[in-house]
DNA sequence: GCCAACGTTGGC
DNA sequence: GCCAACGTTGGC
């Protein structure tokens, strides 16, 4: 099967993603500090899946503090890499080590992720404040997946009313 | 610290 | 392939 030019050049729609971070690992100052950081740790296929397979470079990134005193949305990143295999999967002495993961066959990738702006925190409380964002993958009951997607309407709200 | 919700494991 | 037990996530 061939596939014309264009669509070997075109890019696709950006799109964009809400990543959970633990602050006391990193957080958007740790980012902001770095320039960027390779999204190790995720040891959900679910999670994996979205990084190995349906982000690109340049996708928009709502960084979220999760597990810590103020949960919420705290800054803006991007996606800045390829997938590639998660070190740390290899690592012993690291706390994501997988023995069951082969050099040869890994089974955990990740994406480098750049910073692109920091932000007042938008709490859970202020995202369930509006019903624009009703549908949001982080806000349904029971979610616990570390990345979820976002569309389009949901970004545009965020940013350019939440945001400012 | 509690606990709801969910994913993974492993016996059968 | 079922499903109970167990572990983890993550807000509160």
């Amino acid at each position: 099967m061939s596939r014309s030019p264009q669509a070997d050049t075109a890019a696709r729609a950006r799109q964009y993603w809400l990543m959970k971070s633990e602050p006391d690992e990193a957080s958007i100052d740790t980012l902001a500090e770095r320039g960027t950081l390779p999204w190790t740790g995720v040891r959900n296929y679910q999670a994996r899946n979205f990084m190995r397979d349906a982000m690109r470079i340049g996708d928009g990134v709502l960084f979220y503090h999760s597990s810590c005193p103020q949960p919420g949305i705290a800054g803006l990143a991007e996606v800045s890499s390829q997938p590639y295999p998660d070190p740390t999967q290899f690592d012993p002495k690291s706390d994501y080590y997988d023995a069951a993961s082969r050099q040869d066959e890994p089974r955990w990738m990740l994406v480098d992720v750049r910073f692109a702006g920091k932000s007042p925190l938008i709490s859970l409380a202020d995202l369930r404040a509006h019903e624009e964002l009703a549908d949001m993958v982080v806000l349904r009951r029971g979610n616990r997946l570390s990345i979820t997607p976002v569309t389009p309407a949901e970004w545009r709200f965020i940013t350019t009313r939440l945001m400012r």
